[in-house]
DNA sequence: GACTTAATATACATAATGTTCATTAGTTTA
DNA sequence: TAAACTAATGAACATTATGTATATTAAGTC
């Protein structure tokens, strides 16, 4: 079941320009007003030439953003020892933050119009099910062995830790990545661990106004 | 310098249903294929009506979100004491919690489908942006006052707390709201003070995979 | 070099947009 | 209540983007 399946080069590169295409235009304008004349045009193609490949532009925009999110979920997948599948249940598979940000940070112009309020919204709903899935799975998994005890209803604290850490990445794309993925998965780490308040320093000087 | 401006109540009634058509659409369709057409339609008006007044579709858009999210600002916003202006300065400016998802509760259908990726992309961040300054401005300005001693940039925490807010308020819609605001309020809180991991009761069971 | 297939150029039917204007109907106010 | 105002309608029209079809050219494969 080899992966390679000897696409037509032509093909290759009508999707990359397509693809570069879409993100030029997408820092310019959001992604509801560009329409498939621009992105043909940008890209040096023929109209027609889109259609061959895409059934409309919903269609191209959910086939790239799907081919960058199976990428980033290979890149955090803890890797397998193929060879022996028996030491797959090893030890230890848990998907790091800090490769997370790495991914983003190689692909960072990519990821900052696509989470901003011009890229598509099903974006950043498809990746916050991906941190779910790949960051946090192991965590829920022991949540619900202990779920019993919870005073709080798991899919509120699931929805907490995911929307707190795309928020991060954001702001973090938002400033133009002034801190490395290394703080930046420490800093979350913190986060997560202490709670903002804490790890603000602030446990004794506010009231919450709840 | 009053408030209401005698607007005619066929304007009134026209962007009702303008309003309403739109909402009841957003259940179908995501809003990048509704056209004015469909609106119009199911406003059962004219097309000619409603470039009356508005633009374009992303001016509607715009206008509509703006009115229900100044609606939530006001609700939102700590009452002053309008007839002696000397006592605003009084104490408590604290906005609650409870009050956010008291009105959200309130116009919950609306709500629910702006925040899905079927929505308005800029509600989200328009929302994020209100909860900023109304809820946590206090919050914020008080970090502003530490912010020395503090190991972690300010931005990130404050859309790390953000975030977090909308999103519990999304997994809350997305329940069709199964627990009170109160109950909400009250959990939300908690996780702020103490993070998502002492309110799971894990902090002893769970390596995080930084 | 022959075969295959992607890209082009072009044309065309369809649908939504945005504008205009004369007419009808509902509101306000003098 | 009649006159004046203005919102909504209906209809027409130019424009633009969409999606499809087809014959031709160019590039890649064997």
């Amino acid at each position: 079941m080899s992966k390679k399946a000897k696409v037509d080069p032509r093909i290759k590169r009508t999707n990359k320009y397509l693809r570069n295409a879409l993100v030029e235009l997408l820092k310019d304008k959001d992604v509801t007003s560009i329409t498939i004349q621009e992105i043909t045009e940008k890209a040096e193609l023929t109209r027609g030439t889109f259609y061959l490949h895409y059934q409309d532009k919903q269609d191209f925009l959910m086939q790239s953003m799907n081919e960058v999110l199976e990428e980033l979920i290979e890149q955090v997948k803890p890797k397998q020892n193929d060879e022996n599948s028996a030491a797959v249940e090893e030890k230890d598979e848990s998907v790091s933050f800090l490769k997370l940000f790495e991914f983003i940070y190689e692909h960072a112009s990519y990821f900052k119009v696509m989470l901003s309020d011009r890229g598509l919204p099903q974006f950043r709903s498809h990746m916050t099910e991906i941190v779910k899935k790949r960051v946090y799975g192991e965590l829920i998994s022991s949540i619900g062995e202990a779920e019993d005890g919870l005073d709080i209803p798991k899919d509120i604290l699931i929805s907490y830790i995911t929307s707190a850490h795309i928020g991060v990445i954001c702001s973090w794309l938002e400033s133009d990545m002034k801190f490395s993925p290394a703080f930046m998965a420490d800093k979350l780490t913190s986060l997560t661990l202490l709670g903002p308040i804490r790890v603000a320093g602030l446990e004794n000087k506010i009231k919450l106004p709840y």
